[in-house]
DNA sequence: TCCTCCTATGTTATCGATAGCATAGGCAAT
DNA sequence: ATTGCCTATGCTATCGATAACATAGGAGGA
């Protein structure tokens, strides 16, 4: 039985145990465990064996502190990883991270900026080599050089506003126009636009793309078919059941994101004749929708990768010279469903037929 | 302009440069931004103006060397984090390691037992508190308490074989049976299995309760339709078609996982009448495809959830006497579309329809 | 007035690993 | 044989923060 100097500690071996086994100065263990070309094999067999026996693992913490180098990691602040997106992203972050032999620490984004800023001191206070961000509000006092210690930050998806920083963007305001021209092409006079917020700089930028390709094609009068909403399926679901609702319904949709888009695919499923509806973000099942769509791609993974690579470029290189860089994903506009012509979809009206096999 | 000795080193200041600007030790630093009792105020204040000016930031690495902690990390290895149920999965490991001021770490599984062994050494050579990971083979030597160094270790998703560990399971079997039971209850009698590797544990469990419900009704034959993949929407694809290819095609499929759901919803979207299909994984377009759908429905975020509150549990307490545990999270079934009678779906044969604004 | 006690702060040792310098022992050269 | 050098290993200080112990200086009691 063990008495109360036991407890909850485990006391892995350290180094200075694995001496002791090996009969050596702590020094030649870590020598030996660097296979120091000046150590005899001997030696180094001896260390090998004691550090087996003992089943001693490097403390990561005490080296790092020893050598000036942080955590090996690099901070993630990111939204809801329920949503692909941000999921895709983080992906990309790893990927990269791991060629470098980096961990990712990752934390999900704060409502308020408030809390985002604690996030990132905190994540500072374990010398994280830097930080990715999609921030919140468009107040980024929080992450200029001063708070952020001199540590690199790269933003995703939003750009720095009022300092500066690099960035990975979207390019949202030429995927949205042209999924919009595309939807005017196909004869749609009447089109919706179900947005995020105006203060996020990507609802912004793309209501700036639909805005453009409306007044290219000399559309004005759409206002009353323009809603901004948080990204939330059931929110968007409900704002868009009140869109088409409306007297003189439009008979297209342009969702700014996947979370609207789906929201406006239940709401549309209960109208005859099917909307049009276009949107930001593919998705997996588009391919197999009985209305017409068009989606604007882009690698959210891909994303992830670009800014990890930033983010790391700067990390150790004295890259403080470098200025901020932008770099821009492109997207490509895919338009799925009926209008391909090819595709064999799912049918309305065969609802009787449900139990096939019965 | 600076010299040689400003290469790429940032130089964060310490508590002995606050101690130094504030003019007192380091230890009255430190017990001030504790908010020792024992400081003055008058003290903490110069103290805290010294910090303020310097731009200090606690050294968490050397903190944590001190007090005998770890890095206030755990260690999260699972498969594709572009897989719904995994980011799922991390975003409920994340909340609860927020709570506990925790930040998470994580790496992306191995596709071989080798990797993964590796990935953990690394991570425990970071101190983390404990890991929480979906392995991959059922050769888990590498996760027994040896290896693992007393750090705690939760499975998800996969019980642990050969060793002693908590784990959080779905209730792989009981939700297969019954989704498969009501499918056969709508009269099916061909029905298909599109299955996981049988080598994984889930899979095997899956396709148990498919077994069960065939045999409890009598059904036998079988077997010609069932198959066995990796987790790929493409390859379930092109499985599922040959499937309906066959002179006798079924007239249901049970798809395993998500991805083989949308690689069967692809391939089920070509045929006519469609196909009913029931399927582990609920997805969010589930309501609104016209076609015969029954899910498995549970909550991989409440599964992250709980595999960190069972790795926490044993985390610091001297939980080493407490047995393994094992959690199953219930599943429920839920039936989607024109069974359920009241949804009004996208319809079959509208296709020419399409450009409706036009 | 002197001595105790308490209070605010300082000193030292420590966590585990590693850089830099120090040293013992062997071998070669003179 | 003695000097000198080289090689394998050891010793000490250090990274930054903190626990444990130490101390100066003032307040209070006799």
């Amino acid at each position: 039985m063990m008495g109360p100097a036991s407890r909850g500690s485990r006391s892995v071996p350290t180094m200075r145990d694995v001496a002791t086994l090996a009969g050596v100065s702590v020094m030649t263990v870590s020598r030996a465990l660097h296979d120091d070309p000046r150590i005899t094999d001997d030696t180094k067999n001896r260390v090998r064996a004691a550090v087996q026996q003992l089943g001693y693992l490097r403390n990561d913490t005490a080296r790092n502190l020893r050598i000036g180098r942080g955590a090996d990691a690099i901070g993630l602040i990111i939204g809801n990883l329920a949503n692909p997106f941000y999921s895709q992203l983080a992906l990309g972050v790893g990927e990269v991270a791991e060629q470098h032999g980096l961990t990712v620490m990752f934390v999900n984004a704060g409502r308020d900026v408030e809390r985002e800023a604690r996030l990132v001191t905190d994540l500072l206070s374990r010398r994280v080599e830097g930080i990715i961000i999609a921030p919140e509000g468009d107040d980024h006092r929080h992450l200029a050089a001063g708070p952020m210690r001199g540590a690199p930050v790269v933003f995703v998806a939003r750009p720095p506003s009022g300092i500066a920083a690099d960035c990975v963007l979207v390019d949202d305001f030429a995927g949205t126009k042209e999924a919009t021209s595309r939807l005017i092409k196909r004869g749609h006079t009447r089109i919706g636009f179900v947005g995020l917020p105006s203060t996020v700089w990507t609802g912004a930028e793309r209501f700036r793309g639909f805005q453009a390709a409306m007044s290219e094609a000399g559309l004005r009068s759409y206002k009353r078919y323009v809603r901004y909403q948080e990204s939330d399926v059931t929110a968007a679901e409900k704002t868009v059941r009140s869109i088409l609702a409306l007297a003189t319904p439009p008979t297209a949709l342009f969702a700014a994101n996947n979370r609207n888009m789906f929201g406006a695919l239940r709401a549309a499923s209960e109208v005859d004749p099917p909307i049009a509806l276009a949107g930001f973000d593919d998705f997996e099942l588009a391919g197999i929708l009985a209305l017409p769509l068009i989606v604007v791609a882009y690698d959210p993974v891909e994303l992830g990768r670009e800014a990890a690579r930033l983010l790391l470029d700067r990390v150790g290189a004295n890259a403080a010279d470098v200025p901020p860089r932008r770099v821009i994903i492109p997207t490509s506009v895919i338009e799925y469903g009926p209008v391909g012509g090819s595709y064999n979809l799912f049918g309305r009206g065969n609802g009787g037929r449900a139990a096939a096999g019965s």
